[in-house]
DNA sequence: TCAATAAAATAATCTACTTGAGTTATTCTG
DNA sequence: CAGAATAACTCAAGTAGATTATTTTATTGA
């Protein structure tokens, strides 16, 4: 047994806490419930995260020093002293997500309270789309939006960079995307940690998603959901219990090349039947070219679709064939509250294709008093990815989670 | 009126943790620890849990006395004072697990290290199978099993009890009987945990198996793999870092409604193409009746095989013609290390449908060094379901979870 | 035989939560 | 409008369970 095949088999199995761990974890619970609620009292928070109110007001106390929480002021209750309300700080501290594809990339800085403070879209040409020279790049788009808001990174909690997936396995270390011209066998992670001196998350464009969309979007509210994002290709997003789904090597949700049998058209075995030689920009950028409309960015095709143009109706209504067999299987597979569409198409077309889904087939998500649509539209758009990439470093602070072992030692 | 529903209004989402919990996390981390290395010595657990050795002894002593541990003596282990080595205790405490099919109902009683101590098999008669007799049923059979071994419910950790899923769906299209007679609107924990007065743990065949596998089979090494159970109809099972996915309302895994592009033959949109119409004990029965063989217990099936009956041979073939696409879906959806078939076919016939899998497709999967096979075979047989339901109750007190608000208050 | 090594045991200390008593802000009632 | 009722908050003490530091013990190897 070589050193490499030791590392494969090192798990992340969960390890032991201890009063120090414990007070991260309740932060974390106590962060948690507050942005789950908008804005709580101290004894709230302690009824809801189950533990005393002299604990919570500990905890309070230091995240409010440490400008993460803001007090709101008391809150008109009834009888009896009225709660003092806390709510995530807007102005707090930020997280840049960094969206690399292959010929351009998106930078931004978000707030704790998911607002946009800052963006920036750049290209990038065949002599800066490498490893040498994109996460330099990164580091300076960020340095450039902090200046613009007169912050630095002493109030910067962590950088997401989004990446497009699946991601090579060498060891435990996930190494590059093959598909970005490049970066096959690098690991990113820790070329752009060193650029920009930041904790660096790296994704692919579908986690991304569908964690922002878990802390800013539909998703706060919910504990498990699917979120279908639609870029060049087609992802798939998972929330289970409130935690992304990544898979044992962080390539979990590679929907796009499941084959499915369609509502209409016919069956193809293997890879010319994937979803996303149907489901996904690219395809219908294909059909568009057949079409003899070359230029396709999200608002050429919001323009389009103003238009009623025949080649993206036609679109709409096969993406839905495929669509439509492809939710239920998610509902079947991961039970989940709603099934969430984003992505890189406007909101009137995505609109158009969940609408096109019925009649969805039968599911264990056909039930009588549903809470939420079987499927709904999440965030979407250019910054879509690059939001989502912010998100990750959030989730590590903000969200609870089991302790694991660094499988780096 | 079930506490399924009530699971919908209220959101399980994280607790805080204090000193007490604290303890009680740091237990299962060192059983876990323990476990997954057969045996270990303090101060090696403390290394992998990742705290100090001397919590460790503390913990180890309390376990010891509790009788969940057993002191194996020390290990030549070169220089130094050789460790002590701590072994799940193999004559500690149990757990029952209790399969109720629609005819018939498996009893077992699990020791700690897997080992089944007791097994009853009792038909159900049409005035034994609904909620008023089965569960009474269930406790003189844990009862008299105990008898047998000179136990108590005070040595009895929880019990587990296996139904066929999904729960609380109308309208869905199944094959076999769908859901037991009598058992409609009617929350089984409840009435189980009643009548044995113990703690009870509903779930579906495939999640048990899977956790089965998870606790006592390949899964102990494994943190996150997906188990095919070969039920009536078919069941999906997954392992998510260590815990099992169960969907927002303990639903998932229902692969067997999910229709796929098959190898060979023609795709089928809608319940007519449902994977488990192809690939299920249920289907293989059809096909052996239309063929003239109406008997189809494991043990018929096995004959059949080593007369290599065409029937047979002809329905392997075309299972793995279905189950090939699922194996690569699944491996692009969950990212597994591995995926296992196990349940209620013999052990030749689940190699040989496994042999006929290939050539599978490409998928996340398919990666240079894995150091797993794509497929594996798992614990099959009758009693298969009954010890992955034995080992529910002990997923709760050995393996490591984030507290989650109890959805009853 | 004894130094080196590593585990285990003992004692003291520290962190962060709980408990309990007292204080404060607001609403309701007579 | 005063005072009871109510609920949030605060302060101080207590406690569980971890860490740290030191000593003892069991084994290997020169």
């Amino acid at each position: 047994m070589n050193s490499r095949s030791k590392k494969i088999l090192r798990q992340r199995v969960a390890i032991g806490s201890n009063p120090e761990r414990n007070r991260a974890h309740n932060r974390r619970v106590v962060l948690e419930v507050i942005r789950m609620h908008e804005h709580l009292g101290r004894t709230e928070i302690a009824r809801r995260a189950q533990i005393t109110p002299q604990a919570v007001a500990n905890i309070v106390e230091e995240l409010l020093e440490e400008g993460l929480l803001i007090e709101l002021g008391r809150l008109r209750s009834g009888r009896g002293q009225p709660p003092i309300q806390f709510a995530v700080n807007p102005n707090g501290p930020l997280t840049a997500g960094i969206e690399v594809a292959a010929d351009h990339m998106v930078t931004v800085l978000l707030d704790l309270s998911g607002g946009i403070r800052g963006q920036s879209i750049i290209a990038l040409g065949p002599d800066s789309q490498g490893p040498d020279a994109v996460p330099e790049l990164a580091a300076a788009e960020v340095r450039k939006l902090q200046a613009t808001l007169g912050t630095d990174n002493s109030t910067l909690l962590g950088i997401g960079v989004v990446m497009p997936g699946p991601f090579e396995i060498e060891g435990m270390s996930s190494v590059g995307p093959a598909t970005l011209p490049g970066w096959a066998g690098v690991d990113p992670a820790p070329l752009f940690a060193k650029a920009t001196e930041q904790h660096v998350v790296v994704e692919n464009d579908a986690t991304a998603a569908v964690v922002g969309e878990r802390l800013y979007g539909a998703g706060r509210q919910l504990g498990t959901f699917c979120y279908l994002y639609f870029g060049v290709g087609l992802g798939l997003g998972v929330i289970q219990d409130r935690r992304p789904v990544r898979g044992a090597f962080g390539n979990a949700g590679e929907i796009g090349h499941v084959g499915l049998t369609p509502r209409k058209g016919k069956a193809i075995y293997g890879p010319a039947g994937a979803l996303e030689r149907f489901v996904s920009v690219f395809a219908l950028r294909e059909r568009l070219a057949m079409a003899g409309i070359y230029t396709a960015n999200v608002d050429d095709i919001q323009k389009l679709h103003d238009e009623a143009n025949q080649t993206l109706l036609d679109w709409i209504a096969m993406a839905a064939d495929y669509l439509a067999p492809a939710v239920a299987m998610l509902e079947n597979i991961f039970d989940p509250e709603t099934v969430i569409f984003g992505g890189g198409l406007p909101d009137s077309v995505l609109d158009a294709v969940i609408a096109a889904l019925e009649p969805l087939p039968v599911s264990v998500a056909t039930r009588p008093q549903r809470s939420q649509p079987r499927v709904l539209r999440g965030q979407t758009g250019q910054l879509t990815a690059a939001l989502g990439a912010a998100a990750l470093p959030l989730l590590d602070t903000i969200s609870p989670h089991l302790s694991v072992a660094d499988p780096a030692n």
